[in-house]
DNA sequence: ATTTCATCTTAATGCTGTCTTAACTCAAAG
DNA sequence: CTTTGAGTTAAGACAGCATTAAGATGAAAT
């Protein structure tokens, strides 16, 4: 799992980060408001973690800005203070929860693992269409042009990570942390062997294929070309 | 919206209650089991939330003395991932939701909203069918077929989990959460033995089956294929 | 307090379809 | 021509599920 930290305090930051490490997160962290923005806007994370108090901006500020930019991605604020007001202040600019200082370090995982399932089941629009494929996430029924495709578990898994960021190139570095998590043996084809099977059920006798391989980089699912 | 909090930690009940507010709802709150019964059996609330170690009494008791009274009102525990304190759950105590701590407030909202919605549907159609099979949840009785079909407490909840969003793919975790309130890290196998009763009860001798398995992501209820 | 009964959970087994491994082929790039 | 990354195939290992029965729990009845 990818995590931003946007706090200063060096104690508590190198704390979180190897403590979340060694729990097989990659984590960024920024330690203050200006390259907090510039990585939480440029870059891709599963959750954010904001500390209230950082130099240049505040917590909330930030978390604002963030959420104007439509980043989505689940927001966990830090907080030393336990006034009502910064609780409110915390809701109102965006954040998905709050943790009070000190804590323990098991209740931040456990919040960042709570936070990171929840967004993951809130998908906005649960048909995902491309060309004539048509994926149901909530039946879990796959269609290409009003054929059913049965799909195995780890198929399925595969196809809406693909489809549901369209024209993205997934490396497969990244298709196994997501789908396999930790218990994964790099040094396999396994990813090439799926890739092959989804294809095999997915593309083959159409025209227009979907599933495309760019060399040396990864897989991605297209319509164009 | 009105809801009725009972949970004595201050940091999560003034959290859940600012955050509520925020949302438009006004919210009571009790401390302790005692006041929490007075109230919740004198007042009128769209939805009740109760922690699960409160104390004077355990939400569970709380929550089977406020269904003794007849009081429909939806009811939400909030359990925690604490396994000392869940070997020692009764399941049976008549709650409609469980949600596991730490949770995310945009969870808790979805949830909050969810039963209550749910809830007035029911009173408007407390009978959901599918098939020939008919789910009445004011007598809480079931038929398939004219025939009526006597289930446990706990192959009731199931059946109306699933029978409530036909066609939806629920994954174990899903249903563990929802059903046990627990998450499901052990490796018990709760889940497919009830599941296998309620077959037994329901598809067992009939040509067209509702409950389906999908493998390796879960089960449905749907009544086309 | 003790017994009885129904229900829930755990555990063991077998089966089936799925996943992984590994060896081989192919294509493109240097 | 060699190297590298990807495609293909098939066989064995494995996971997930259905099923069954026995043990645990808890409520109701004696």
């Amino acid at each position: 799992m990818k995590i931003f930290l946007v706090e200063d305090d060096p104690q508590i930051s190198s704390f979180v980060k190897l403590g979340l490490e060694r729990n097989d997160c990659s984590v960024d962290v920024a330690y203050d408001g200006k390259i907090g923005e510039k990585l939480a806007l440029e870059r891709k994370y599963d959750v954010i973690i904001l500390d209230v108090i950082i130099p240049g901006i505040s917590g909330f500020d930030l978390c604002k800005r963030i959420r104007d930019n439509k980043i989505k991605t689940p927001i966990l604020m830090l907080t030393s203070l336990n006034s009502t007001e910064d609780k409110v202040m915390g809701f109102d600019s965006g954040a998905d929860d709050y943790l009070l200082k000190p804590f323990a370090f098991q209740e931040l995982l456990a919040r960042i693992q709570a936070l990171n399932r929840r967004s993951k089941e809130m998908i906005v629009n649960p048909i995902i269409e491309i060309s004539d494929l048509i994926v149901d996430t909530v039946s879990k029924k796959v269609k290409r042009g009003n054929k059913e495709i049965k799909l195995t578990a780890l198929e399925y898994r595969l196809l809406v990570l693909l489809i549901s960021h369209k024209g993205k190139v997934f490396d497969k570095i990244e298709i196994a942390e997501k789908i396999w998590g930790l218990s994964f043996n790099s040094g396999t084809n396994v990813i090439d062997v799926h890739i092959h099977s989804l294809r095999n059920k997915i593309d083959k006798g159409h025209t227009v294929e979907l599933i495309h391989t760019v060399k040396g980089l990864g897989y991605v699912i297209d319509d164009k070309n």
